[in-house]
DNA sequence: ATATATTTTCAATAAATATTGAAAATTCGG
DNA sequence: CCGAATTTTCAATATTTATTGAAAATATAT
């Protein structure tokens, strides 16, 4: 396979994985687009690869800032603004986990101690299968925030070696 | 809070965070109908308390039943049929696990395969970085490929243990 | 300061996805 | 087997989400 082909590929199977994570197609291929090229890009750079127009270029790129996996680049002498993705892929992973647990875990976890106070006789069928199940999401969303934080500071190298013992 | 008022909630958060995770509003709604329910429900009841039509609710159950997060169940002297969805979530969580691993992950991980082995000289820049990028992926995949495995097989409790004292 | 290059915004539009509802198919008791 | 109850299908429609492109805003060189 050419590079061409395999790039082509790289980034439509990137987009069609980020549309199943919630994540749209566009923003996925950009940072796909980013992951394997060696030097910068500009917005007309990836606007040329992906076929796309400048607005939607500038907004996800936007977005993939926020999310903190692309970085503008300053390079001397040139007016444009060049975009790099990060390519460690484990701080990658960090980085996804760390924003979904802020956007995600928490904001349900906060919902479901809400929950879990709810008025009634637990004598009541209907109030004790809702409590159950509010708390046992709970307990286990809690266990995930904790291991998530673990994972979140970890080194790669540490994670993986770990993880080899745990399941050896 | 009464009851009918979290049990809205609940299943209202349940759906918008599906649509986080590439799930649809429906699917998740139902399926947190479900996971409140002492007992097994019909598609009217279903209908009803989501305000949803026929069509729309039958699709729904019959993909969640395709995840194995719900079942049908036979309700002796009853015409109609009944669904009811597995309430212990860390079964939960390993079923949804184990199908989004073989959905998205392995398809995944077979294609970094091939894309690996792309022809051109790996002095070219272009060439190295893009190797470079798939084998990275690919080896942290492989790597969450294993922990998955040993996770979808594990009891709540040794797992919970486990993470207790690497965490530690 | 002005002209020009570049980035950003956002209303309009297109595309993708979800939902409806009624017809067709199926199931099941009698 | 018949007929009523129930489930399933799917074309039409509605809704949501993504994308465009041109105008406005901003930045920079001279």
């Amino acid at each position: 396979m050419k590079l061409i082909e395999a790039k082509q590929q790289f980034i439509s199977s990137w987009g069609a994985f980020g549309t199943h994570w919630g994540i749209n197609r566009t923003m996925a291929q950009i940072h796909a687009l980013l992951l394997i090229s060696p030097d910068p890009l500009t917005q007309d750079d990836m606007m040329e690869e992906l076929n796309i127009s400048r607005g939607n270029t500038n907004m996800n790129i936007r977005e993939l800032i926020n999310w903190g996996l692309v970085e503008r680049v300053l390079l001397s002498g040139e007016r444009k603004e060049y975009f790099t993705a990060e390519k460690d892929i484990w701080k990658v992973v960090k980085q996804i986990v760390k924003e979904r647990k802020k956007r995600e875990l928490e904001p349900m976890l906060q919902l479901l101690d809400k929950l879990e106070a709810v008025e009634g006789d637990k004598r009541d069928k209907h109030v004790k299968t809702f409590v159950d199940t509010v708390v046992s999401i709970k307990k286990l969303g809690k266990q995930a925030d904790k291991t998530l934080d673990t994972m979140i500071k970890a080194e790669e190298s540490w994670f993986v070696s770990s993880l080899m013992k745990m399941f050896k």
